[in-house]
RNA sequence: GCACCAUUAGCUCAGUUGGAUAGAGCAACGGAUUUCUAAUCCGUAGGUCAGAGGUUCGAGCCCUCUAUGGUGUACCA
């Protein structure tokens, strides 16, 4: 893999230094057509500088290979230079660096003593967790997964949204309308109960939404029982959302709302007021952005009050003095970019300079969700109504009840999760239940039934002692594509890293699927020939590996049975 | 008005950062199971990469313009 492309790569500019500057491991791609190869290096690029074609080039490049053990050929194809691997070698290359941790060790250095800061999910306060936030959490989650897999100190922080006057007309609804012993046996659909009363109420009495505003004022100035009552609301919504939570695997370091910000952002208004940078603008406090082509960020409204981008400001300040990050990330809809990049500027212009390291991570919507038919998707509805979709599917398996039951739900999970997370981040996703409830072709439940594959033959086979493995026997094309594929994992990880993007692990597990399922077919290990057994079994204990682990950072359920 | 994002097979999407004949899944049709789990595998069919210019040895990918859809555009988050 890359050591082989380097060892390339310098006899190449040991021969000619004039390629020196040109020539690198990452000129090498992989050809379309399998059967030119399994490496190759186009030399179209080396033509200005050598006053050759490129075809004369190969050929000319082609002759420092001749005996190399690493390939099995070399060879010119109009202006590429094609290599294939010993397949022996490369097999013994692959398995080994894996099944000895080399590839993991390796990856988890890449952020060794460095710390990033991942804000994502960033719930309401009194509102069920329903389809919107899905992507938010599931996104920020797996690219927590992925820092943390490369060594990165990771501090996750549900920003939650708990200020603004609907605080203060969850306050008077609760105070009229509502009592103890509801709000306490099932408190987050009682409050959004109590939030829906209102808005009707408010529309027959428009007088209503001063008493919300003056419930906030109290909010705001300390008032005991409105700062009571909001503590109580707040602690009954990440209580039942952590249900929610447990059950796909996603947790937190903070839960820090926004009034968490609420003094640091007084801090940050004075700040503003007295910097250059700042002016009044039709009685607001702003931050003009005009140079820059945007619209100001607001950091005072004209009555006085905090506004989301000044809690913003001060989160991005005291998260920096707190953890002194090298990497911050915001994982919210498309929608909040460019607010994000208001806030960013607006650091920047303050004289933060460290915010450059701060990144708004944005996704698309899901639409077809519209309220007008007030039809909310809750997400535990979604897991339920999958987990029976699997039940009805797992009836006639011999399987004890209450473990079908846990079985059922992880694969629900996962069907969810990876629809997901199996597109790029920035499309819009259409809801659509048949395909969030499909598990053929490319799914979830196709990467955990092949999973479950794996692991059965590796159980079953027990593992191999005492025997040399003999790389050769592994070299048929269908063992040699999965092999190759195998190969792509730091390349398709750290793609993943750069990119931000999930979607690249989730197509990189439907390749090593599928070419799994193909090798599964036609190469049997139990009852097989020992050696060629033997092999097989190394084989797929590498390829468990890394397909747990990439499971695990898409947070799909690893499952060993269905 | 301005800005950002999207546009690839009937549908949903990939396309390893500018390379060889643009690939999967679903849907349709045909086939494979006395077998380590058929939630699988194999085959057939399906394309003016939204359109027009440009850049260069070479463009689905980069630049310009246009079209369509989505989103955002200071006191909501």
């Amino acid at each position: 893999m890359n050591n082989i492309k380097d060892s390339v790569i310098n006899k190449i500019r040991e021969a000619y230094p004039a390629l020196k500057t040109i020539a690198e491991a990452s000129c090498f791609e992989v050809p379309k057509n399998p059967e030119h190869g399994d490496t190759a290096l186009p030399c179209f690029r080396f033509a200005s500088v050598m006053k050759k074609a490129p075809s004369s080039i190969a050929d000319e490049l082609k002759k420092l290979f001749n005996g190399d053990p690493n390939f099995e050929s070399v060879e010119n194809i109009s202006g590429y230079l094609n290599f294939k691997y010993s397949r022996k070698t490369f097999a013994d290359f692959v398995i080994s660096s894996l099944n000895s941790g080399a590839v993991y060790n390796n990856l988890k250095e890449k952020g060794s003593g460095k710390t990033m800061v991942i804000d994502y999910s960033s719930l309401n306060i009194a509102k069920e967790p329903h389809i919107g936030h899905l992507r938010s959490t599931i996104i920020g989650n797996s690219l927590y997964r992925i820092y943390d897999f490369l060594g990165w100190n990771v501090v996750r922080i549900n920003h939650l949204g708990d200020w603004g006057t609907q605080f203060g007309k969850l306050i008077y609804a609760y105070k009229t309308w509502g009592n103890e012993k509801n709000l306490s046996s099932n408190p987050v659909r009682y409050l959004q109960e109590l939030y829906v009363r209102f808005h009707s109420e408010e529309e027959k009495d428009p007088e209503l939404s001063d008493k919300a505003r003056e419930w906030f004022f109290k909010l705001e100035n300390g008032n005991t029982e409105a700062r009571s009552l909001w503590q109580r609301f707040k602690d009954y919504t990440i209580e039942g959302v952590k249900a929610t939570y447990d059950r796909i695997g996603v947790s937190f370091d903070f839960y820090r709302g926004e009034g968490y910000y609420e003094d640091k952002a007084r801090d940050i208004i004075k700040e503003v007021e007295a910097s250059p940078v700042s002016r009044i603008s039709d009685g607001a406090l702003i931050i003009d952005l005009e140079d820059y082509g945007m619209p100001p960020c607001l950091v005072r409204k004209s009555d006085g009050a905090s506004i989301y981008s000044t809690r913003d400001l001060a989160a991005a300040i005291d998260r920096h003095n707190e953890f002194n990050f090298d990497k911050m990330l915001y994982v919210t809809e498309l929608k909040q970019q460019l607010h994000f990049h208001q806030v960013f500027k607006a650091l920047e212009l303050l004289g933060y300079g460290w915010i450059s390291k701060a990144e708004h991570i944005g996704f698309g919507s899901i639409l077809g969700i519209s309220t007008r038919k007030g039809s909310v998707i809750y997400l535990e509805d979604i897991f339920d109504e999958a987990k029976s979709r699997v039940l009805d599917i797992m009836k006639d398996r011999d399987i004890a009840d209450n473990e079908k039951e846990e079985i059922a739900d992880k694969i629900g999970i996962g069907a969810v999760i990876f629809q997901d997370l199996s597109r790029s981040r920035v499309k819009n996703i259409e809801f659509d239940w048949e395909r969030v409830l499909s598990f053929e072709g490319e799914t979830g439940p196709y990467l955990q039934y092949s999973y479950v594959r794996i692991v059965n033959i590796i159980h079953k086979a027990g593992v191999p002692v005492n025997q040399e493995t003999d790389y050769s026997l592994l070299s048929d094309d269908m063992t040699y594509e999965l092999i190759k594929t195998m190969s792509y994992f730091e390349n398709r990880i750290t793609a993943a890293y750069n990119e931000h993007e999930p979607s690249v692990i989730a197509g990189y597990l439907l390749d090593l699927a599928k070419n799994f399922n193909r090798f599964y077919r036609v190469n049997r290990i139990i009852g097989e020939e020992p050696y060629a057994a033997e092999a097989r079994i190394r084989l797929l204990i590498a390829l468990e590996g890394i397909f747990r682990r990439c499971l695990q950072i898409l947070n799909i359920p690893v499952i060993d049975k269905m």
